[in-house]
DNA sequence: CGCCAACCTGTGAATTCCCTGAGAAACGCC
DNA sequence: GGCGTTTCTCAGGGAATTCACAGGTTGGCG
């Protein structure tokens, strides 16, 4: 329709600005690895280590989505969560927290409508997630539509339904994750590299050809028989367009 | 009739502004994790820690509803009560109250259209009883359905009633509550620990797969032989629809 | 045309995730 | 207090998923 560069779908405020999301977490690696994906959606990122820092930020940066470890140096997160409640009653908040202490602690995070995600988590779905949230939480000006559509293919993040000219189509949860990071950026080439990164959690040491075997697995039940939306450029990556664009 | 994609009934006042409640309990964790789970409805939440600050937060913010923990620091609830009716004569009241401490005084209260949970309580239940409380109370707009449909199956929020195809089925109170959950978002996707956070009550530090074990009871008497309806999400979680929509 | 790098995909093993039976413990009702 | 019901733990089994490996295929380039 309009430029084909961008069909990124931009969540905005009401007043038309970007979305602002404060991170908070202690390990400085990680919130720059976040930063860098959440202000590659365009949103506007503040980050702090600890939690009094983060309720310095919630204060004067009054961001839309939190993104908070439960684990701080100087604070408990739900401590925190209190506080920053306090600054902004209306904020959802992503909750980082290790897989294996997923305990009593956690009870009750997610029951607002906040939602967390277990380290290691995938960037995607931190990101996914957060927009989830925002899109839920009313901040954003419009609620934006929960499907993503190139083509005849189509996928619902909230049923996680994925069809083909109207076929429903069965994928496994990492065949999904890669075609919604593919779909969130139709036409244009994501190099494996970027792909690892993105879809795979961030502590993975495997084989860098996941990536080809998973794309053979979606051409094999996206494309199957049918005209492909799945493209090879050898040497830069993949990329996904619709049928009819390919034929241009 | 096929199922919105969202079906979420927003419970609105006369003049369409959403619904107010006030929260009264001087522990700050659990005014904390009410909000959030009443803020996600849709409602307009204010806290008070204690009945002084609820008289005055009820002059001030005039809600719809109360929910108010019978044991306070300064004055016993039934006392707050009093004054509250002083200032809000017609508005309902959800008494919180430890389990053994079920005073029949309290359970007397009910008689005049109010209720009560005891503690620990699931917020899906809470969320229930003041939902039913404002339905019936008149300041929702209009008196909402109590009734939730996905496909052949139906689900009374008030009798409790459940059936599938026209025919009756019994359900347990812990089964009612999940499958309420299911219910009121239809189509999604909802994650164990979403489901374990909204339907088992809030101090649960029990094993995760309580709520695999839910779903396989509730799938013997929901979908048994049927075509089914409630679907997993390997890695995801789990979502009700109805049968035909899943045949499409 | 031949070669090499990049890519594709079949096979199979390890792992994770989910389902469900059996029974213990808690509850509620007479 | 006794009995049926409900909730929950535990553990085994089974199936889906993830991933490594390796051999085959393709495309680009000299």
């Amino acid at each position: 329709m309009t430029t084909s560069s961008d069909t990124r779908t931009e969540l905005l405020r009401p007043d038309g600005s970007p979305v602002r999301v404060l991170v908070v977490d202690d390990e400085a690696s990680l919130t720059e690895l976040m930063s860098m994906a959440l202000r590659y959606e365009g949103w506007e990122v503040r980050t702090a280590a600890d939690g009094a820092g983060a309720v310095r930020a919630a204060r004067a940066f009054r961001p839309d989505a939190v993104v908070l470890d439960v684990m701080l140096p100087d604070m408990h997160g739900l401590t925190v969560l209190g506080r920053l409640r306090r600054e902004l009653p209306d904020v959802p908040v992503l909750f980082l927290t290790a897989k294996d202490a997923v305990e009593d602690r956690i009870a009750g995070l997610t029951a607002g409508g906040d939602d967390y995600v277990t380290k290691p988590f995938s960037l995607e779905e931190v990101v996914a997630r957060l927009r989830g949230l925002i899109r839920r939480s009313g901040a954003a000006a419009r609620r934006t539509e929960s499907v993503l559509a190139v083509g005849d293919l189509t996928l619902d993040e909230d049923s996680h339904e994925v069809t083909r000219g109207g076929q429903s189509i069965h994928l496994t949860a990492t065949e999904f994750e890669l075609l919604r990071y593919l779909m969130r950026n139709p036409r244009r080439v994501l190099s494996k590299a970027q792909i690892l990164d993105r879809v795979w959690s961030y502590d993975f040491g495997g084989q860098a050809n996941v990536v080809e075997l998973y794309i053979s697995y979606l051409r094999r039940k996206i494309d199957a028989g049918r005209s492909p939306m799945i493209h090879t450029r050898r040497g830069a990556g993949y990329l996904i367009k619709s049928a009819e664009a390919a034929a241009a």
